[in-house]
DNA sequence: TAGTGGTCTAGACCACCTA
DNA sequence: AGGTGGTCTAGACCACTAG
């Protein structure tokens, strides 16, 4: 239960010094380094340190000069490996006070894309989106993956998940109709919970009761019409035409922790993408 | 010595000014005389040459070593600006040969994440995406921009524009209709010619005929019922689901450069993307 | 073989933040 | 004031690509 910094520092130190020491075997290792740079092997033993926990999301890890040191490397070769972290978006640098662990996406950010003419009568939006929607859990149950799911989560065939459909709501509005599946036993802690104990935004939760970081998400956008479920939801017709957006969230490993579909009214709806 | 410190720092501006050779260049001028690091300074410059076009797209810029020397500053420093460069689009390194301008984003790589499953029944849907669209300009004329464009390109009002209409078939289907707005004068060269002129692919011909690169774009997806025109264009039914892709393309100074307006069959289109 | 970018070092000093 | 990351130097050697 030591998660001292000294701790997690000797295996850091043990790698490198077997990696300076004899310059003529060190592409012999096999999950560290193969025939990799001196800064790609540090910044693969900085992420193990992020995957395993031992360097909680949100928290410091030690500065730059000393992890250098007790790697033996230059102090520009120890930021060059920082570097790649940076750019993953498994750490963030702060000028001054030091490089942490990323908290992942939270929910807000992956509403910025995904807005509604209904609350925000102009086209600028950006008020809008500020405003966390509600969410009202409507149904939670365990159920064996369908075939969907088994194949967007990549899941072996069999498997349990906990499905969810909650509405979300902005201004008491009804906006977004959503079904939510999540791999068991990964999400084995939020199975128990109350309908009325899930939070408007999921992915904190994720992070807090089953220490999961999304990180990463893909959405991919289509077109149909309403189902019932959908349709009563959202007060539309049956068959009404309906946006929407299938989304697979990526964990710091990058593996699939959540599908979702959200679905939303297609004529109060817009979806905005850079490219490049 | 702190002293040395500045007397190196001097003699790097006077090079700096003397590579630009074109005092026209105000925006980098303002940055350069602020408290920038010495690296945004050189990056300012060398952006400042791409942009003039003295640097032409596709082709090699001087070896770091190079620039470096003639710069006065230490190659890292110069990597450090080159770096920036590259992070923004503008550069491309490849090991060996040399750093070389960008050529911007081809037609085919923004039709990446806007597919039709009608070419490609199953989900993965990547060969389809390799087949460029043939496309026929429908209409073709100069007008004065309507509010809507002045507004989306951040026009002067009253601004002559080049609008065309075209559609965009996929193995003979009709798959898309487009209606793009070219600002005048950026584009008079493109104004005399023919509907039968026009290639498949518009931004390679704005690259070659307006010496205009391509380099970001920003796409908006809402869904709409289809007009007369589009109905027509796409042969659905007037007032057919469909989908509306709204693109700002930018150069690489950042300028709009196109607003075009993509509609396709709702229940036949997805477009995907990713967030972090 | 010559030229390019890629990696790495061992320092120095600067800018920023917190206490 | 003391710690953090940010900038910069002046070298060295390696890896890749070309003629």
């Amino acid at each position: 239960m030591r998660a001292e910094n000294f701790v997690t520092r000797l295996p850091c130190q043990t790698i490198c010094l077997m990696l300076s020491a004899s310059p003529s075997v060190e592409h012999v290792v096999g999950a560290t380094a193969a025939g990799l740079s001196r800064y790609g092997s540090l910044a693969s033993t900085l992420r193990g340190h992020i995957l395993s926990g031992e360097w909680a999301p949100g928290s410091a890890i030690p500065a730059e000069t000393q992890l250098a040191k007790s790697c033996g490397v230059a102090l520009g070769t120890m930021r060059q490996a920082i570097a790649v972290l940076v750019s993953e978006g498994l750490l963030e640098r702060v000028h001054g006070r030091g490089t942490f662990v990323s908290n992942g996406i939270g929910g807000p950010s992956l509403l910025r894309f995904f807005r509604f003419r209904a609350a925000s009568p102009d086209a600028a939006a950006t008020t809008a989106v500020d405003e966390v929607p509600q969410s009202r859990i409507v149904s939670k149950r365990v159920i064996i993956a369908p075939p969907e799911v088994v194949i967007a989560l990549d899941l072996p065939p069999g498997r349990r998940v906990l499905a969810l459909t909650r509405v979300r709501s902005l201004s008491a509005q009804p906006c977004l109709y959503e079904r939510i599946w999540l791999p068991l036993p990964l999400f084995d802690a939020l199975v128990p919970l109350n309908k009325s104990a899930w939070d408007d935004l999921l992915y904190p939760m994720l992070q807090r009761l089953a220490g999961v970081t999304v990180h990463k998400a893909e959405d991919n956008v289509t077109f149909c019409l309403a189902a019932t479920d959908v349709a009563e939801a959202l007060h539309l017709q049956r068959g009404a035409p309906c946006a929407r957006v299938a989304r697979i969230a990526f964990d710091m490993a990058g593996r699939r922790v959540e599908l979702r579909h959200s679905f939303g009214d297609a004529l109060s709806f817009h979806y905005t993408a850079q490219l490049r």
